[in-house]
Parts: C-alpha cells; structure tokens; sequence
RNA sequence: UGGGGGAUCGUCUAACGGCAGGACCGCAGACUCUGGAUCUGCUAGUCUAGGUUCGAAUCCUAGUCCCCCAGCCA
C-alpha cells in the first residue's frame, strides 16, 4: 500500500466509533475485524467495501482481521467458492494470517452453548410445522402466538435435542428456538429457530451433523469466540443486532462484540445481487463468473483492473448508513489514475488504415526510441521499429474535418509519435466504394524524434505501427453492461425486469488490430496503455505464448470524444431550427 | 395504533452548537510529442414548518418522503 493511500482517509462515524473505543479502552483498546462470507458465490465489488473497512481498520489500528467463512447452510455453499473467495481476498492485496476460521469448526462449541440455552430455560424444541412456525409467528402489526411446545421441561428439550443430533428425526420435524417474547414489535425476537434438521452433508464437516445452526446464532457466538471487537454488517442486519446481543447476554461468554451496520455498496449501470449475478452466468448473458464485464472480483481482475485503484474507490466512497448508489465513474477514475501510474506505455491500432510515406527510400527500416512511462522515467525506454509503409488509427484521419480536429486530413502535416512529421499528400479510396484504402504521404527527415529544427509546431501527434513489423492481434471492447444508471429500479419502474437494460453494446471483438512488436511477449494479466486509447490488459484465460488477446480495462479521458458529441447535437437541434422554420414559412 | 433505520451540491461524503468542506461528474481555461497526465478557475447542497440560542446541518417539537423486517437463507 503507498503512502498516499495512508493518510488521505476522511473521516467516517465507524472509524469514530473505533477511535472512542480506543480512548476509553472499551475492549482493551483492541481492534479485531472480520470478513465473513457465505461461501456460496463470488466476491464482488460489494463485498470488497467490505474487505477494504474490515482489513483496513485492522492495518490502520494494528490490530487484525480474520477471514470466516459462514458455512452453516450445507445446502447453498461449495468449496469451490471458499477456494475463489481466497483468492479473491488475497488478489484484493490483504492476508489474514494464520486467522482463517469456518463457523463449522466451531460447530461443537455451538451446540454447547445451544444446551447451555436449554439448561438456563431460554430454549425449548419445538414440533411445529414450518407452516405452523410462520402462523404463529403472527405479522408486522400483530404479535405472534405462543407454541405449544414453548413450556416443556427442561429435561425432555435436552432429551430431544439430543436425539436431535443424533439423527433419530426427518428433515423439518422439529427444531430448536430461543425462548424470548412472541409479542416483540421485532420478528427476530419471536422465539427465533435456532438449529434445524438437515440430513445433508457438509464440505467440510462431511456428515457428522444432521443438524445445522441458524445465522443469528451462530454468527455472534462466532465472533465471540473469535475476540472480534467491531462486527460491521449491512444495513438489513439492523433488526438482528437485539437477538445478536441477547444471545451474548444470556450465554456464558467472555466476549461481546459491538455489532455495527452500514448501507452496502451500489454502482451505477451495474446489479450487485448475487440472485442476478447467477443468472446473468446461467442464461449465457456473460461468459462466466469472470467475465470481464462482470462486476466480480474475478471479473475485474481479468478486465484489468488494478487492486490498488478498487481499494482506492473504496476508501473514497467513504462509509454511512444512507442507502446510496455510486457513481461508476468513480470506480473508472480510481482505476485510471493507478493505471496512469503503473502502465507502460505501448502503441496499437485498433482500425488500421495503410499510409505509404512516399519518400520514405523502400526498405529502410530504423529503429526509433519511445518512452515507456512518463510517469516514471524509471520504466525507461524501448525501441519502436519504422518503415516505409505504417498503419495508422482510421479515425485519426478526415478528408474533410470540422473546427478542433487537430488530427490528419489532406494537406495536412502531424507527428507521428516518437517519429517523424508526414503530411498527407493523397487519398487513395476504393473505387466502387468510395472507402478510403490508403493514404500518400511525404515525412519530412529532418523532424526525427518528432521536433522540427525549424521550429515549425504540429497541432496534432498520433500514433502508428509499422506494417511490417506489427502483428495481428485480437481486442476486445468491454463497456458497461448495463445501458441504465439503475437497472433496478427502472426495471420495477416500467414493469421490466434488470435484463431489459442489458447494454447491446457491451462487448465488441476486433480482429486485425496491429499492435508494436514488443507486445507479442505481453504477460496474461498485465495492463497496457495503449497511447491516446485506453488501457489493455492481455487476457489471462485466452492469450498464447505469442499470440495475446486484449482485453479493454478503460478507455482514456477522451476530450475529442466530447467536442465530437457536441457537434453532432449542434448539428441535430441546427438541421430541426431550419425544418421548424420552414415549417412556419 | 408493529418494530428498526435514513434524509447535506447532479453523485458520494465531511462538519457533533461557531465561516457548510472534499472528491467524482459537468463547464471554462493553461500546459502538453498521448485531445492522456498535470495545473487553475467556475457551477452547485443542509427534506418541510415551527421552536431554543448571540449563533442550528447539528438541540427540541410536529410533519413529509425513502429503505429494511413476517426463511427451518445469510
């Protein structure tokens, strides 16, 4: 982590929390974190707000945080998922330590503490139906009734319980529940089921449990045993934090962590939830779980985004219990900005179009010398080779330009970055056509290395490859995948659903972009800038030894793209002046 | 006549009774061998109505709007 993300850290009302608790030494001015995923899918960029506080407070107090997996649902969670997460966590930039834990190792400790709960009369074993269970639970206005059950001895709920766990009953014939009040204005509090049956194997216990512990109970008991000072959580977690403290008041424990809540992360032209990430991969809409428009950790790590600019987003997005949706330029300017940083500087084009320098002596090659990152003289510099006949970008050239296009057009002289001034001296267009096949120019040999001793300034640079020394490459260009700022609600706005708003545009494919020489070694996972586009990561799952394909992190700020959209309005509302006016003639 | 939360520039977020600040976006300009980067400037906000106070985003009262909760999910 570097300086700069050190000490720019605003204030928010956890990391107050935790400064109050230091100075009053609340938990012996300690701080202990956790990140406790579910392991029954992928990370994303939510989850990674949530790794950034947690592991953050612990680097930023030096205390520690501990990576839990919430494995008490065998029927949802995979070790796939534990292995991705892992990775994930780590790729993120943060180590746990020797502090990995399952709830499941601790599951021996939590059935103590369910008899313990017996024993004290705060927990009884219920017969009741599901369907039962939820009647008496009566509604958000009415309160609940009590079971049946709810009084028998505290020698026949050990009894049962027992026989509970060694698997004497079916699946949802009975479970066991807190006794605590079926009137609470709080559902939560209405004698919560607490373990249920389930005769299914877990990955990791195997099939040594039948019966399996409820969230409520097992995740504070979880952090107590654990020593965990701040426990934060979302938002919807704020009516459990009554039943979390109550179980931790009643038991016999040595620890009672503070459970803290705050709103959960939301991005702009992007869905977080994991229901509808699933379905994104399952109805083939994207390639997989990391596909790179996915907005998962593995997603993004393969589209190239730097784990130093995602901690950046998520250190600037600050922390507060409003519900909020961010803006996902954010998340693109953190990743610029790192990117502007640590990427090297390399020359592609994405649309070739052929010029030919005419007096250019046929043959000739040389090599010319490019910086790798201005940024960072340490990157140094590499050689680029020229000829005669280059490439340059299709869109870098108008036969007939507007004001402000500072590019090539007839007549016109640029440079060519790290080269030499050309001026266009023909077009050569495809007769039945009429497409542009190729451009004549003429270089000027006394501007090598790109100044001219004259003096004589050139309004535009672009860049270029040799055609002979170029090679053919696949890029791929990811945009958004979705074409709302909010998918969601527009959805439910206009009686659509999320998939409505998929953006048709997300990913385009080219093939024959020619890219410099020296890119034929690039590294799966490694980001490039290619100059005046964007940034380029070599994908890690489809390049070859030779044979990269790219794939688009982000585009550059791109001021030219801007002038061009105003123009095109301009002449848009200009075209509907004149029809209006005539219309009124 | 259930319970729990939340409302500050377009967006995200500070200010804990003392000049409403920062970042992103947007706009304008400077600079530039990337129309990148960098630099400068501008626009723009306390949900409403009362009250307390020399002074209120902050305290009090009454409203309004939004979110969450009726899994043997987490």
């Amino acid at each position: 982590m570097n300086q700069k993300e050190e000490h720019t850290k605003p204030s928010n009302f956890i990391r107050n929390i935790i400064l109050e608790d230091i100075k009053s030494n609340k938990h012996g001015g300690k701080v202990v974190t956790r990140f406790p995923p579910e392991p029954n899918g992928y990370l994303h960029i939510g989850h990674a707000k949530s790794i950034v506080m947690n592991f953050g407070f612990a680097l930023e107090f030096n205390g520690r945080c501990h990576l839990r997996f919430d494995d008490t649902n065998p029927t949802k969670e995979e070790q796939e998922y534990v292995d991705a997460i892992k990775e994930d966590v780590r790729w993120l930039g943060y180590d746990w330590g020797k502090h990995l834990y399952y709830a499941s190792d601790y599951f021996e400790k939590f059935y103590q503490y369910a008899e313990q709960l017996i024993k004290i009369g705060k927990a009884f074993v219920c017969d009741l139906s599901p369907e039962e269970i939820r009647k008496y639970r009566g509604t958000l206005t009415e309160p609940g009734k009590e079971s049946p059950y709810r009084n028998r001895s505290i020698e026949e709920n050990l009894d049962l319980f027992r026989r509970m766990r060694a698997g004497e009953f079916k699946d949802g014939q009975r479970v066991l529940r807190a006794r605590i009040d079926m009137a609470s204005g709080n559902l939560n509090m209405r004698d919560p089921v607490i373990y249920r049956i389930m005769h299914v194997p877990h990955h990791r216990t195997g099939d040594k449990w039948c019966i399996y512990p409820m969230y409520d109970f097992a995740h504070c008991l979880s952090d107590s045993i654990e020593g965990i000072t701040h426990s934060l959580c979302s938002l919807e977690f704020e009516d459990h934090r009554p039943l979390y403290d109550w179980f931790l008041d009643v038991l016999e424990v040595e620890c009672h962590p503070q459970q803290i809540e705050f709103a959960r992360l939301n991005l702009t032209f992007t869905i977080l939830s994991k229901r509808k990430l699933i379905q994104l991969v399952r109805e083939g809409v994207v390639t997989g779980w990391d596909d790179p428009r996915m907005p998962t950790i593995s997603g993004m790590r393969r589209r190239g985004l730097p784990p130093a600019g995602i901690r950046n987003f998520c250190e600037r997005i600050g922390v507060a219990k409003k519900e909020s949706v961010v803006d996902v330029a954010l998340l693109e300017y953190c990743v610029r900005e790192e990117l502007n940083r640590t990427a090297p500087r390399v020359m592609g084009v994405l649309n070739p179009l052929k010029v030919v320098i005419e007096n250019y002596p046929p043959g000739q090659e040389e090599e010319l010398e490019a910086i790798n990152n201005p940024e960072d003289p340490s990157y140094g510099t590499r050689s680029v080779p020229f000829s005669r006949e280059i490439y340059i970008e299709r869109t870098d050239f108008m036969e007939d330009p507007p004001k402000k296009f500072f590019r090539l057009a007839p007549g016109r002289e640029v440079r060519l970055r790290y080269a030499y001034f050309i001026k266009c001296t023909d077009v050569i267009k495809d007769e039945e056509t009429g497409q542009i096949k190729e451009l004549r120019c003429t270089y000027d040999p006394a501007t090598k290395g790109g100044n001219a001793p004259d003096g004589r300034k050139v309004r535009g640079t672009i860049h270029w490859v040799s055609c002979n020394h170029a090679f053919s490459a696949e890029v791929r260009l990811y945009d958004r995948l979705f074409n709302h700022p909010y998918p969601d609600r527009a959805a439910s706005e206009e009686g659509k659903t999320f998939m409505d708003f998929l953006n048709p545009d997300s990913l385009k494919i080219l093939r024959g972009c020619m890219l410099e020489p020296s890119l034929k070694k690039a590294e799966p996972g490694r980001v490039y800038q290619f100059e005046r586009i964007g940034y380029f990561c070599a994908d890690s799952k489809d390049s070859t030894p030779g044979q990269p394909v790219f794939n688009r992190t982000v585009t550059l700020r791109d001021t030219w793209a801007k002038i061009e959209k105003r123009f095109q309005k301009q002449k848009k509302q200009g075209s509907k002046g004149r029809k209006r006016k005539k219309g009124k003639k």
